[in-house]
RNA sequence: UGGGGCAUGGUGCAACGGCAGCACACCGGACUUUGAAUCCGUGGAUCUAGGUUCGAAUCCUGGUGCCCCAG
């Protein structure tokens, strides 16, 4: 019988994931990372509070399943939330859950579920990892467009696939709850997750002026020509293409810029964003083999884009530089770019 | 202290003497395992004191503030 650890946040998916696997006949173990508990954060946190942990544990209760809570805080604040931290004092717009997925839930977990004699760490992410005849593995796209989480898995490595399973992968949504729904799932009725775990329901700001004060100074905003039109309260409340917060004009305002050595804000309008080419470092290629030659393949450069079209060219150091047909507005520094060709993902890197 | 112009929500602009509108911001909601974007919705204004008029943001006079030109 094969032995798997699965993630359980105490949400729907999870908990549909876990039930899956006791049903296919795994001999499954349920784990919960407690990975943040900043003092009076805890009853808005909806990933690891003592309500979410409850949940899990009264899943693993129902499905008879051993149930262990892993305290990675230390972890979690060292590594995620620092790098978050530091993304946005550089100016950047840090992904954190891209940093969770690669360093706790397929670093941490997956460590601890070896060490526990287990074959497979599986988590409720939409997406599918494909067996190949030649022994490879392929990420796939979850079967529900509109729930597909690559994008957060991109960094997943062929030694990963090889022992992840996604249980969720072929289901849509609806059915995830129905079938969360049919067996009672304690979590049946949880909203969905939102939002960066850790902030406990705060705005995001409200914590960075509170963990990363330098980040957080009043600077000027200006056009591109220079010219003043305002104040802000700091670049890290600002990411590219963003309007909330731009001082009002006769027309609509973006970020167009961040100018971190002046700590300046550059605004431009709606028909000024947007580039055609970006450079990606740093990139994980799923099938372990970097490119050695131009390829078409759609990217997404923010969670919830739309793939755009462009000719990837290979660069030095794992990097490419991409040329898009058309502009793409709000490439952002900080953020991942993933590489897809149809449903398959090949693999992701940040946008520098 | 000569001449001219301007003054309307937080901001930028509309409104022949006839119910003060629009855009953006702010706020609320939808969407969403990052930040944004996007979609829906609420609230909020005629610088001031008089005058003309059935009726004034609009016309007239004084005050106040700002801008431009000339010193």
């Amino acid at each position: 019988m094969k032995k798997v650890v699965v993630a359980l946040s105490g949400g729907v998916d999870s908990s549909v994931a876990a039930a899956l696997l006791v049903e296919q006949g795994f001999q499954v173990v349920g784990a919960t990372m407690r990975l943040w508990n900043a003092p009076g954060c805890d009853q808005e946190n909806r990933c690891c509070t003592p309500e979410t942990r409850a949940l899990a544990a009264s899943l693993a209760e129902k499905l008879s399943i051993p149930f262990i809570v892993l305290d990675e805080a230390e972890t979690f604040r060292s590594v995620v939330v620092q790098q978050f931290l530091d993304g946005y004092t550089r100016g950047e717009t840090p992904n954190p859950c891209v940093t969770c997925n690669r360093f706790l839930k397929w670093g941490v977990l997956w460590d601890y579920a070896k060490s526990i004699g287990a074959d497979y760490l599986a988590t409720g992410h939409y997406a599918r990892v494909l067996a190949q005849p030649n022994g490879a593995y392929e990420l796939w796209k979850g079967r529900d467009p509109a729930k597909d989480q690559t994008y957060f898995l991109s960094t997943l490595t062929q030694e990963h696939l090889a022992h992840t399973l996604f249980p969720l992968g072929e289901l849509r949504k609806t059915e995830v709850r129905r079938i969360a729904a049919e067996r009672a799932l304690p979590a049946a009725d949880q909203p969905e997750s939102q939002d960066l775990c850790f902030l406990g329901g705060r705005d995001y700001r409200d914590f960075l002026a509170e963990y990363a004060p330098q980040a957080v100074r009043p600077g000027p905003i200006t056009d591109r020509s220079g010219k003043l039109l305002g104040q802000h309260q700091g670049l890290a409340f600002y990411t590219i293409g963003q309007r909330k917060g731009v001082p009002a004009a006769a027309q609509a305002l973006y970020v167009w810029k961040k100018d971190i050595e002046n700590n300046r804000l550059i605004v431009c309008p709606a028909e000024e964003l947007g580039a055609d080419t970006l450079r990606v470092t740093e990139i994980n290629w799923i099938s372990g083999v970097s490119p050695t030659e131009e390829f078409q393949a759609e990217v997404k450069i923010r969670s919830r884009a739309a793939p755009a079209l462009g000719l990837v060219t290979p660069g030095p150091d794992s990097s490419v530089r991409v040329r898009f047909e058309k502009p793409l507005r709000d490439i952002t520094p900080g953020q991942l770019a993933v590489f897809y060709q149809g449903e398959q993902v090949l693999g992701g890197g940040w946008i520098s």
